[in-house]
DNA sequence: CATGAAGCGGATGAGCTATCCGTTATCCTG
DNA sequence: CAGGATAACGGATAGCTCATCCGCTTCATG
């Protein structure tokens, strides 16, 4: 088996086309890989080589939110169903606020990647523990599926990114969580008893 | 005062190109002017001069269900508070997805036309009557604002949109409606009866 | 029906994306 | 450390989309 050792000028470029596109995000802008070519000087063709779209090179800025989250759901499997659930839905969806890349990773149907979709399998498969757990526990409506928790955070983020500016956007989306935590709780405190 | 009558060529002209972004908006296309003028069979130009950007046009063909939106609206004044309230959200959010092109103006900060910023007013205005009406009823929690409202709209239509086909859409939207209008109640059946 | 103005259309320049291929840097072997 | 094989680089540019300009046409009016 021949070892394909990668060169350092590769590494090099490719880790600085990284940092340059991260710049991007935070910034607010669209990656467009000519201008992140030009940005960090490096010839568009190397650009295209490491990252084929756009995409390809986003979901590689957005892999650290999301192990991130995965290794946060894996420590939630200590805590109480409910406050494991509803810690790892904060969390989520407070990732996707901080880091841009995160939100349209997390709502595209299709991936880039195989390891972008690798990882959002597990992240999946942990959000569902976490659903399941709550729910053998009686707090959380049985009818919830985990498809809809994750549908539910990226609406509660899309909510809050709606005619808001960024600033207010992290208060909103506790408001808005805490709406949806409400609405899908079944006992406990903070349940409304009609 | 000089009354500037509109010729009927260019009022021929501008049905015309509305009726075919019409069908690419339905078909769950990008409105692309050139697009719209080559499949309209009428000049680039023309199609530039009446509707100066996408959005202008998109808003045109917007118009007609953000109007029957106001109108259900106004016509919910006679319900019981919590029914038009539930009612108008659920109208909301059926009208954003049956038309696309609902849902862009909804969610747009700023508006290409100001006859689009009027309407959206309207419909602004609207929503906050039955929201106060509903909070003077007691039936849904104070702290939730008028821009709460349409946010929280906007935020159920696009849950119900991510990872989703669009036959399971509509089904979707109902029950995350459902979620929302559990966590903002405060009393009454928690099930939208209409 | 003549005249002026409003409207039309498509050719086209500006701008962006993504590829091809000649050149350069890196790694490995002797 | 020299030399060759090859992986990687870079920018020129072909292809494509967008939006404007301006010569021509159609309509309304007296």
């Amino acid at each position: 088996m021949t070892t394909t050792r990668i060169r350092k000028d590769a590494a090099r470029n490719w880790q600085h086309i990284v940092d340059t596109a991260r710049r991007f995000v935070d910034d607010g802008g669209s990656l467009r890989l000519n201008d992140v070519a030009r940005a960090a000087s490096i010839g568009v063709a190397t650009v295209y080589r490491h990252f084929p779209t756009p995409e390809a090179l986003l979901e590689t800025i957005a892999r650290p939110g999301l192990e991130e989250l995965v290794v946060r759901a894996d420590h939630a499997a200590a805590d109480d169903a409910w406050e494991a659930f509803a810690g790892f839905l904060l969390a989520g969806i407070d990732a996707q606020l901080r880091d841009a890349s995160i939100q349209p990773v997390f709502a595209a149907t299709t991936h880039a990647l195989p390891e972008t979709t690798e990882l959002v399998t597990r992240l999946t498969t942990a959000t569902g523990h976490l659903l399941d757990r709550a729910q053998a526990a009686g707090v959380v409506n049985p009818d919830v599926t985990h498809a809809d928790v994750v549908r539910l955070m990226c609406g509660v983020v899309f909510a809050a990114t709606v005619h808001a500016t960024p600033d207010e956007r992290a208060p909103l989306t506790r408001r808005y969580l805490d709406v949806v935590l409400t609405g899908i709780r079944t006992a406990g405190p903070g349940r409304i008893t009609a």
